[in-house]
DNA sequence: CGCCGCCTTGACCACCATCAAGTGGAGTGG
DNA sequence: CCACTCCACTTGATGGTGGTCAAGGCGGCG
């Protein structure tokens, strides 16, 4: 690749943003430089903490760049519903601006990097890089496909097969945006957390997880998570990816 | 009322898109103009037929103008997942152009009057007319948010509640619509239309439905459905409109 | 009349919730 | 360095919610 060789400081492309977008369009060289001046002021939110409280008024948008985040509502009982899962490069709230309040809130599960990008940057953005436009929409659009899985997830499928579901949809969304090479990958979410998202509870996340284990589907110590075989682990958990919409603008190269 | 009595066979206005998306914002004579005749050209389909089926190229955009969809899914099992009830002055696709294909069917559950809306016209709509463009975009955000309270509806509630978290929904969105004075109307779903929706086999929504006459939160007779309290079956429900997003433009004014 | 969807009811049992106790590692303070 | 706490994870016992299987009723329609 001879057009690299006099750039041999540059980095491989390690923005989750920019990596997760290019599965819907192409970018330019403008659309990939503008993206990049738009993360580069980032913050640090530790483990825990709320990032957007039901009832807020959306303000700016923010980005995760680094961390696991949630979506997530308390119910009347207690309970806490999870509903979403954010990892690096997905948007809390393009839209919900023409909201009045928040009906959910957003935290995060481990320390996150974030962004804040001001709402006028986004509407000028949008306005001046068609390509950029359709790639924050396509983003919303399979924000929205991944919440409908779930739905059919949690509702038709027995607790085994969910939770291997869901991991499969893991590791695709963090093989996109570089962070799961190689079939492992970090799951940082406590067992109470991965119930909160199954609808089941954290005793029986337990037990599942040592069945995976045992049929040999995943292998886990500590919070390092390997699939020995993405192949066996995809058909048991019925696992179909076309709902995430990866690689639109060429079908033929999607990663293994 | 004198500036009507020029026009005495001008009907109530009973177009369900428009009711809907007066939830939103203001609208003015000439966005209800154009939506009225954007909605003029309507066209029956059957029960329980597919409008758009999983893996198609996405087309027009579709609205419903009367009677009952819905979206789902199919899985491997044969179990069927649906994820989204459509009722007059939904659409089932405003922005699925971006996607390569449809993740999920359409289908009809009752007969239906649809619509079918070039996307040009959707595009040259939202460019002039700023408060329809942000009408839409609401009425997508609010499909979002059916979809995230579903999630933790399924995942967090008893089989009881979670049913009539469901009737309470129904209601509600029907009476924007006009299509629920006095807390009743037609709940035209098979039993196993409602287990499907709600990740529960037929017997047990059968079941769950005498349960909830028993209790005298609902009476039911055929297809009609009556809330004798509704402040009492939503308190049973745990629900909470919130995430319907109704009325935003005066807050003092929502419908009982 | 007879078929076919849809609803209804009963018997049985499994999956998963609940309750309870205990392990083990990380961090803290004596 | 050891005791202590805290948190996440683990394990067992028990029971209920809701699944499964099977049969029957009922109304609409050809």
């Amino acid at each position: 690749m001879p057009r690299l060789q006099f750039r041999p400081a540059a980095p491989p492309m390690s923005n989750p943003l920019i990596l997760k977008l290019q599965q819907c369009c192409e970018l330019d060289a403008d659309d990939i430089a503008r993206l990049e001046a738009i993360t580069a002021r980032t913050r640090r939110v530790p483990a825990k903490e709320d990032i957007i409280r039901e009832g807020d008024p959306p303000t700016d948008v923010r980005l995760v760049l680094d961390g696991f985040a949630c979506r997530y509502k308390l119910l009347p009982g207690g309970k806490r519903s999870i509903m979403a899962l954010l990892v690096p490069g997905d948007f809390c709230d393009l839209d919900v601006a023409i909201l009045d309040r928040m009906d959910h809130a957003i935290g995060t599960l481990t320390p996150c990097s974030l962004v804040d990008i001001p709402r006028a940057t986004v509407n000028e953005l949008t306005e001046r890089r068609p390509n950029l436009a359709r790639a924050l929409r396509w983003a919303t659009l399979v924000d929205e496909a991944i919440l409908r899985e779930w739905l059919a997830n949690m509702g038709q499928r027995a607790s085994d097969r969910q939770l291997a579901h869901l991991i499969c949809e893991l590791r695709l969304r963090l093989h996109v945006v570089g962070m799961a090479p190689a079939a492992s990958f970090r799951l940082p979410l406590t067992q109470e957390e991965l119930a909160d998202a199954l609808g089941i509870t954290t005793v029986h996340v337990n037990r599942v997880l040592q069945q995976l284990r045992e049929a040999g589907l995943i292998r886990l110590n500590g919070r390092a998570l390997s699939i020995p075989d993405v192949a066996r682990l995809e058909e048991f958990a019925e696992f179909n990816p076309d709902y995430l919409h990866l690689n639109q603008r060429s079908p033929a190269a999607r990663p293994a």
